[in-house]
DNA sequence: TTGAAATTGATAAGCCCTCTCAATAGGATA
DNA sequence: TATCCTATTGAGAGGGCTTATCAATTTCAA
């Protein structure tokens, strides 16, 4: 976001999914490379994208920077819990895990319209159920297929 | 001929989606083949199928019926609103709408095990939620990921 | 029954994503 | 700091799932 743009070094903003990132690769001993911390500052700055999108991106501040090099990385973030896959359409969508869980969407299948909401009381059944069944939530999806008021005529 | 002489039994359950699509083709100028009317039947058994399961089972059927034609039907029952397409993995999930609201899904990001569940007091606050918003909901997708309790260790 | 238009089946093509592998880079150790 | 083992990278090939293509067939209104 702007906010970022204003301030070129946005190391205190990204201390803490960076911290997560080096205990990730330590636990499983892996590399902290050039690569990898600069895909990783791009994808702090936004809520969710898609390999292809930070492929163009980041073109400007490294032209070699291979596609292949992009998948493994949101993959890694995945799995350092930083980033959360979602698929969508044909393509892969990677959230910004700490962006997430406060948008469920409620969506117009007559014109198409989305309208963000957040239930704190929906979230907290959520856990419910996954404790139930042993889980630990990571995230969520939910989407609210219906008629806004204007289509409903 | 007609896969309803021999199984009569299915008439009274499948009357109401077939004659869904038999309006949906009417409105847009399609027409009702045999394929659409097999793999119809065949769909409404289930809960979830993808593309490639309803290709083996119906090949005992009508070992002739191509995979493209599933896919493309399949996609059509989207449009006519009785299935709905949900991307899990690298597949797409085609998923039979009058089910819908009875099996939500735990999935596993570390093994892609899937628990269903049902929790009517989140649906009630789904409507809750649309009611709020103007909506009128149709149906609606919930899916929790995290680990399970296996993958926890 | 006829004929225009939709549909089908087989397969080629396309799209995303992952794998392969030689070259390069990280970082633990001395 | 230099060395060496191992992880990582980039480029492109490979692979799985889905859609497009097209000649032959089927549907259905007239």
């Amino acid at each position: 976001m702007s906010v970022f743009h204003d301030q070129p070094y946005t190391m205190s903003k990204n201390l803490k999914e960076m911290d997560v990132l080096r205990q990730h690769l330590a636990k499983h001993q892996l590399k902290l490379t050039r690569q990898r911390e600069l895909i990783l500052t791009a994808f702090l700055r936004q809520e969710h994208v898609t390999a292809e999108t930070m492929y163009h991106q980041l073109a400007k501040k490294d032209p070699h920077l291979g596609l292949a090099t992009i998948y493994r990385t949101l993959n890694l973030f995945c799995e350092a819990g930083i980033a959360q896959a979602r698929h969508f359409g044909t393509q892969t969508q990677y959230d910004n895990i700490s962006h997430k869980g406060h948008h469920d969407h409620l969506i117009c299948t007559g014109c198409g319209m989305i309208v963000e909401f957040e239930n704190c009381e929906i979230e907290r059944l959520q856990e419910e159920v996954a404790t139930k069944n042993g889980f630990v939530i990571q995230t969520h999806r939910l989407e609210l297929y219906g008629l806004c008021p204007r289509c409903r005529h």
